[in-house]
DNA sequence: AGCACGCCGACT
DNA sequence: GTCGGCGTGCTC
């Protein structure tokens, strides 16, 4: 009887552009499914990868595929909408299947190299069946419990081990150990409660009597009462770390009223993502959440995108959480998008206190093991089980990758962000577009929110792709703030500038102060000064590496390059002439920071930036020492706009408006405009109307006038009138090609060959080749060319002309040591 | 990505 | 004369 050889085509954890056909040994035909993760070996060497079976067929290739070496799960851990979407992020942004692999799947899921082989539990029953080198295997193992393949290769000196493995499985002498399993341990927690004995309200008094000449044991006793809250309707398990710190006891008290069988220790498994015990809280939509609710229902029913543009705390949360809750009863799963890994906190909180732990949070801060472990409850989902965990997955982009099977309902809060965009590593998708994609794959609903909505959605709304729905008073009847602008150029010439303040929000501050509120700075630009100059010579220090002026930091008192991390000490004389006029100009968050200490010596301020985030709770602790108002006022660049809620801040104050207005981006307007209007919402409270100053040379600039209007239809309409006559979004699509090389003129020459040819197709469509702002990043540099293509026009025929493009370059001498790197929708 | 093959500089 | 630099090309 002949048996069928199957054959699978592996998506790889590489930047290669294709699949790899692997011959499926005849043990594995049963096992192979696609979806599945199998060990292959790939390329020279001894080098293992985890690849995804993504098509099993009976093909043999004309080339001699490798075996794979063997199938780690027992179920796909990749189900059949992700491989679709997987596609089609691989096809529209231009990546290769490996790329979005190693984007989508947590890393736990796909180490294969470091493989561990193990001996099997009963690996004695066979050990008079083995060859020799079989033996010396076992052998080895039986010293050094684990050994991965190369080790193993060693020890018997021969390169090729597979057939000895493969032999030893089958023989039930060893077992690959799939990683996930070996590092995956569940946690456990101990837990502390009484005795048996102990657990009566008699006992407990004469244990009281015993033990009261122990002091510190009393204290452990009372503490868990406390703790356990034994005299309520729910007592609550008590953790035993909890119990030592609110007792302040240690570990051996604890001990030795476990000796005396008060307590007892107990082992429960804890999951990593905190638990958490929904408490259903009442909350009532007001009429206007409830209108938006039920328009947003009623587009939902014809199938429709929709975009929520609702003003600074309108409420909108509120309507997401109503949203959820219908699809929660639909048994549907939900995806919640939000911009920021910080922004998460807050939110959760709010969703657990609603949904419990039916909500997951999943992000890149997240380590492996709980990474994994949303993975596995969301595969896990049941929508016949009421109580299947992490039914709502909050979190930032890389979300949307997990193995959802019946989504319901995805929402985009901030959808404005750019965040949402990832840039560098391939593949570099939007995940608000891409998360609309995969919606539709599951006919799920899209919902998605902002106050300042992105010029495409809002047009999309407008033209009746998406449903618009408006929110458009304030929470709780909170006046949208006060915005002035306070005009620099004019006080600098009357030398009324208190430094970086304009008497206008000197005074506002000296007021906010004096009313016990809070206020918030910001600017949009971190570091101290942003460069050094010298006054004799006009010297600037600049980065070795890239072509950029390097940052003056005071507080490390050196000066860094903020793209590629060089940093010097600052010179005390000029590295030019030798002279000490060395000055700083320009300023940043921590120079505000400084100058506010000159001027407000009694205040507490604190600084909110990338500097000072970056350790792994500072933000958390900036956050709270601001809501708790220990802090008085908070400087920061782009972090204070994104949906913080402070009660207590009535100024927002925007030190300097142009340098974001002239940026030189086709999207400085609209981002001017967004951050604004983010940073104003943060003004105001229930009792007060909120003051926002923006500082700038042009206070008559068009898009500061619509800030202060609170007029975000004007700006659109502005904005899409230069949009389509320019030739940007969203009138047209935009593909950025960027050259790579480490000698400029090198670069050049490509660059200029390559826009040659794509102006031989896509004609004055073509923009460039231009040195980007920065040319140089790390010692390579960068050439631009941008490709516009029409709305209308097919973007996949687009695509394949540029890939002939480059595949007809690369091969050209002139293009050796060039790296190219696409990207769709670049901005 | 990783690894081998390959062709030009400072060394036993 | 050889060791080793990393540029180039391939991997089922």
């Amino acid at each position: 009887m002949s048996r069928v050889t199957y054959f699978v085509d592996l998506v790889l954890p590489l930047p290669i552009p294709n699949l790899y056909t692997y011959r499926v040994p005849v043990e594995f035909s049963e096992e192979i499914q696609v979806g599945k993760r199998v060990i292959a070996q790939f390329g020279k060497g001894t080098k293992l990868y985890t690849g995804i079976i993504v098509k099993i067929h009976e093909k043999a290739p004309d080339y001699e595929a490798k075996y794979i070496e063997a199938v780690l799960d027992e179920y796909p851990i990749v189900n059949s909408f992700q491989l679709k979407f997987w596609k089609w992020i691989e096809s529209y942004y231009m990546a290769n299947p490996g790329d979005v692999m190693n984007a989508a799947l947590p890393s736990s899921l796909k180490l294969a190299s470091e493989t561990k082989i193990l001996l099997h539990e009963n690996f004695r029953d066979v050990i008079d069946d083995l060859s020799d080198n079989e033996y010396l295997i076992v052998e080895a193992l039986e010293v050094r419990n684990e050994l991965n393949v190369a080790e193993i290769a060693e020890i018997l000196g021969i390169k090729n081990i597979h057939g000895y493995i493969k032999k030893l499985i089958e023989k039930k002498a060893i077992v690959v150990e799939e990683e996930l399993k070996r590092r995956y341990k569940p946690k456990m927690e101990s837990y502390v409660r009484l005795s048996p004995r102990a657990n009566d309200e008699e006992q407990l008094k004469l244990i009281f009597d015993e033990i009261s000449r122990a002091g510190k044991q009393v204290e452990a006793l009372m503490g868990f009462i406390q703790l356990n809250q034994r005299y309520s309707k729910q007592p609550k398990a008590v953790r035993k770390v909890d119990l030592q710190k609110t007792a302040n006891i240690s570990p051996a008290i604890i001990n030795a009223l476990v000796k005396k069988e008060v307590f007892e220790i107990y082992e429960e498994e804890v999951n990593r993502i905190k638990m958490a015990e929904a408490q259903q809280e009442s909350y009532d939509l007001n009429e206007e959440q409830l209108r938006a609710f039920s328009e947003i229902k009623s587009a939902f029913s014809e199938g429709k995108v929709t975009l929520l543009h609702g003003v600074t705390s309108s409420g909108k949360t509120e309507v997401y959480i109503q949203l959820i809750e219908e699809a929660l009863k639909a048994n549907k799963q939900v995806l919640y998008l939000l911009p920021e890994i910080a922004l998460t906190a807050q939110i959760v909180g709010r969703l657990q206190k609603v949904f419990g732990d039916k909500v997951g949070v999943y992000h890149s801060r997240y380590n492996e093991n709980e990474r994994a472990e949303v993975w596995n409850e969301v595969l896990k989902f049941d929508p016949t089980n009421e109580n299947s965990r992490f039914q709502v997955i909050l979190g930032a982009r890389s979300a949307m990758f997990l193995p959802y099977s019946h989504l319901g309902l995805v929402i985009v809060d901030e959808e404005h962000e750019n965040t949402f965009k990832q840039y560098d590593p391939a593949p570099r998708y939007q995940a608000r577009d891409a998360s609309i994609v995969l919606a539709n794959m599951h006919k799920a609903n899209v919902l998605l929110g902002s106050a300042t909505p992105s010029i495409e959605s809002y047009r999309n709304a407008k033209d009746g792709k998406y449903q618009l729905v408006e929110m458009f008073k304030r929470f709780g009847n909170v006046q949208m703030p006060e915005v002035l602008c306070a005009d620099i150029k004019d006080a600098t010439k009357k030398k009324k500038m208190k430094s970086l303040f304009s008497p206008l929000l000197f005074e506002a501050m000296e007021e906010a102060l004096e009313n016990k509120e809070q206020i918030i700075l910001f600017q949009n630009r971190r570091g101290y000064s942003p460069i050094m100059i010298c006054e004799t010579c006009g010297h600037t220090a600049e980065c070795k590496n890239c072509d950029v002026g390097l940052t003056y930091h005071k507080y490390t008192n050196r000066l860094n390059c903020h793209y590629c991390g060089y940093s010097i000490a600052t010179p005390k004389v000029c590295p030019a002439c030798g002279d000490t006029a060395i000055k700083v100009k320009g300023f940043g968050t921590e120079k505000i920071e400084e100058e506010i200490g000159i001027y407000f010596p009694d205040v507490k301020v604190a600084r909110m930036d990338l500097d000072t985030t970056r350790a792994k709770n500072a933000y958390h602790t900036i956050i709270n020492q601001f809501e708790n108002q220990e802090v008085q006022i908070l400087v920061g660049t782009q972090m204070v706009t994104k949906g913080l809620d402070f009660s207590n801040v009535s100024l927002v104050g925007i030190l300097n408006a142009d340098n974001m207005l002239h940026f030189p981006d086709f999207r400085s307007y609209e981002r001017s405009y967004q951050l604004m209007s983010q940073v104003s919402g943060r003004a105001g409270r229930k009792s007060k109307r909120g003051k926002v100053i923006i500082q700038s040379y042009n206070p008559d600039h068009q898009i500061i006038r619509n800030v202060i209007d609170h007029d975000y239809h004007t700006m659109f309409k502005n904005e899409v009138i230069d949009r389509r006559n320019f030739k940007y979004p969203p009138y047209y699509r935009l593909i950025r090609i960027t050259l790579k090389h480490r000698k400029a003129a090198e670069l050049n020459i490509a660059a200029d060959f390559f826009a040659r040819d794509m102006k031989a197709i896509f004609g004055n469509r073509v923009l460039g080749p231009e040195f980007p702002a920065i040319a140089k990043i790390r010692n390579s540099y960068h050439k631009q060319i941008i490709l516009k293509v029409e709305k209308s026009a097919s973007i996949q025929a687009s695509k394949d002309h540029l890939m002939k493009i480059y595949t007809n370059a690369i091969h050209r001498n002139e293009f050796k040591g060039v790296r190219v790197i696409f990207d769709v929708d670049p901005y």
